[in-house]
DNA sequence: CTTACATTTCAGAAATTTCTGAAATGACTG
DNA sequence: CAGTCATTTCAGAAATTTCTGAAATGTAAG
């Protein structure tokens, strides 16, 4: 298969951008070509597409699907793997976060309790310091949690109606002037 | 300086997670010390805590600044620069936010801005899938803006009663029924 | 200007990560 | 069960990143 000069050029900025999103070029370039790829594609189309070689693909096909960021496919009357990005770029965007707080902020704020449970070690900065980081990962886990359940309808009209939601919260107080001042 | 076991584990807990979060090793532990000490430290005394070389304090300190994570402070009659992280953690959150959305977010919109100015490149289906994705990038860094706006007060408040921003959103209508039922 | 630090730069060494080709494994078909 | 094709594994090669020591640069004080 040969890329599009779009395709192309898409799939290079993914794998440049890669390192900084934690994944290497090749596993971005992989992503990005499923990901404007009409139709499923099987490893060998990667595989020449990407000219890279065949155990980079199955490599790099793994990471994604360890990420759950692919989807497997299988067309009737062919035993090769397809694979594709899900249409929804929601579902994409909620498993990058869910991923990403797997990743980047759960194994910190276990090793936050851990630590405090040992109990007092005569440092009083440092305990402080430390009690004080995971209640604010634990304040912005739990409103991830929360925004989580939202559908995505809701989501979106949270997001498109940002500038609102200051405005609706109370500086002081404590509570939504919506909900508490409404008689 | 020696460290405490409980800075000791803090501080190569931070080393290890740098990979994930896109640092290195050694910028992830200069950070984790510079956040757990009360007082701020000079280079050489990072160096010696953490074993070492003073080239790679000086650089793991220019990494940090260059994320505006670290403050600058002079002692009076010392001449060498002491470093701390802010005493506030929102300020903290507020910056790795920001730093991260521009290196691994504003790259991207505007490459893809880039690509939909090229025209048409008879590939309807890529071309669709980069402006969603463009769209939905661009509502994401929307919503971003109007949040960095608000005063940590109110930011806290939203985050503390998240789950009942949710029932405040009606699924259909497109406001928010605070501002559209009440007369 | 010279001395005494403090910091930065930078070329090469060391460590780590990524990538490849070959071999091994798996799994369907006839 | 043997043959064929698809995928995975893995050891070493290649590439990249990180780290160091030495030299260079910067800077304040005398």
């Amino acid at each position: 298969m040969t890329l599009t000069p779009l395709q192309q050029e898409f799939v290079l900025h993914f794998g440049e951008m890669g390192s900084r999103w934690g994944i290497n070029r090749t596993v971005g370039q992989i992503y990005a070509l499923l990901f404007i790829s009409s139709a499923p594609l099987n490893a060998e189309t990667i595989t020449d597409a990407l000219s890279i070689s065949r155990s980079n693909t199955s490599m790099g096909l793994k990471e994604l699907q360890s990420w759950n960021l692919v989807r497997l496919k299988h067309v009737p009357g062919d035993r090769r793997d397809y694979f594709t990005t899900p249409d929804d770029l929601w579902e994409i965007v909620r498993t990058l976060v869910a991923e990403r707080k797997k990743r980047e902020i759960d194994p910190t704020l276990t090793k936050l309790r851990e630590l405090e449970l040992q109990g007092p070690a005569g440092d009083d900065y440092a305990e402080a310091r430390i009690a004080e980081l995971r209640e604010m990962i634990e304040m912005m886990t739990g409103f991830y949690a929360e925004m989580e359940k939202l559908e995505t309808e809701r989501l979106v009209k949270l997001m498109t109606f940002g500038s609102r939601i200051a405005g609706l919260i109370e500086k002081t107080g404590g509570m939504f002037p919506a909900l508490t001042k409404r008689k």
